[in-house]
DNA sequence: GATGTAATTTTGATTAGTCAAAATGAGTAA
DNA sequence: TTACTCATTTTGACTAATCAAAATTACATC
């Protein structure tokens, strides 16, 4: 029923919300968001309103209604299922299913969803670690440090990679920074904003803090 | 590049053509086939022809351009791949996945339908039977003849359903009258509208003629 | 040839989604 | 207070896709 347009409006929030205090997002960043223009944004979110999808308050910024957490989260949900079968069933490389996901979540019925969630028992998380929602919208949430952050020299293992973008993908993966990865972050460097980690036999390496902070790991 | 509405018109327009002398389709018949209003697809077939994707001739009819039916053909390629999928791989009733594949055949890159391709062993027909036109847009035309023609007393095989209604496949798939199966048509009755038909061990089924017709069998 | 019918095209409107640019307003600095 | 700045909203316009109903036209019939 909600337009391939509104669905990745409320996915877009929803990702948005997680990251702001009070759950409150600005339309500037909102449009920014999913790349439109102010105005549209301003357009958009009144009829969400109209939908009962979102709560608004002119100037102040706009917020999901449960109905529309729901409907965020069934989104995010086919997003990551079937990124996650493409990687697992169609052997795509990680690098390029976002793309790929970003389509085909608008056109997956729950039916073929609930085929592809058994097909694959019921996973956890996607190819990048994203948690999967649950059918009822729940979601598992983790406290994970990051490479940035996490202890000096125990022993971690990558559990999420924060970036969708293909080449970033790629160079993680050259870099063993997939998750299922155990490694130990060796040294860290402030003032070259550095961090350096070890995985196994491999070669150390090397990455800037801002890249550190986007490979999350748990203790093992 | 095309939108979801132009593939649909396109793959409509080419099956149409597949049943007209000279190709040529009405745009009454066109419209009432894609489920618009008549000037709906008067105003669709205009920008079309800007596209150079159909000849039109004003009040003659409507016909594909090669590059339009080069379209027409990936979409119809698109969909009937997805139909085998979803029965081959995730289990969904022949029944079922018409109006599935009506909607994933736009949202499948050509990287993904090489995948798929791959892991169905590059399958000749979907579950109905009807032959998946190549990458290159070749389709295999065999000339079957129908349960309402055939010749009486010879092992036939059943190759092709053509019809995509769901009461109609469940009906056919009770009566064992699907794509692989043995059968010899024992009689046809002219007054009765009826013919008769014995699959192996189970009991004759008799159907009206008007059924019959879109059962196609080869010798065997 | 005149006329009637039915298919087709044209016209006028509507909805969803979008942008550019002008108007507004809330908070900050003077 | 008064001004200024920058985010936000409003306005006006556009495209794709659609429908209902009026206008047109090709064709068959008389
Ligand atoms: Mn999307
Ligand atoms: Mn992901
Ligand atoms: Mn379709
Ligand atoms: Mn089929």
């Amino acid at each position: 029923m909600p337009s391939t347009t509104v669905e990745d409006y409320l996915k877009r929030l929803y990702m948005l919300q997680q990251q702001t205090e009070r759950r409150l997002v600005s339309m500037g960043s909102f449009a920014a968001a999913v790349g439109v223009a102010p105005g549209t944004a301003t357009a958009m979110v009144k009829t969400l309103e109209d939908s009962r999808l979102v709560e608004y308050e002119s100037r102040q910024g706009v917020r999901l209604t449960d109905a529309g957490e729901r409907l965020a989260l069934h989104v995010l949900r086919r997003h990551r299922l079937v990124e996650q079968f493409l990687v697992e069933v169609l052997g795509l490389d990680w690098s390029e299913v976002h793309p790929e996901a970003e389509v085909l979540e608008h056109a997956i019925s729950d039916k073929v969803l609930a085929r592809i969630d058994e097909l694959l028992g019921h996973p956890e998380v996607d190819p990048h670690g994203d948690p999967i929602p649950t059918p009822a919208g729940d979601v598992a949430d983790r406290t994970l440090a990051s490479l940035a952050e996490c202890e000096i020299g125990q022993p971690m293992r990558v559990a999420q990679v924060l970036d969708q973008d293909e080449r970033f993908l790629r160079f993680a993966d050259e870099s063993g920074l997939t998750p299922g990865i155990d490694l130990t972050v060796e040294s860290r460097d402030d003032v070259a904003d550095a961090v350096t980690v070890r995985a196994g036999e491999r070669d150390a390496v090397t990455v800037g803090t801002s890249v550190a902070a986007k490979i999350l790991v748990e203790g093992v």
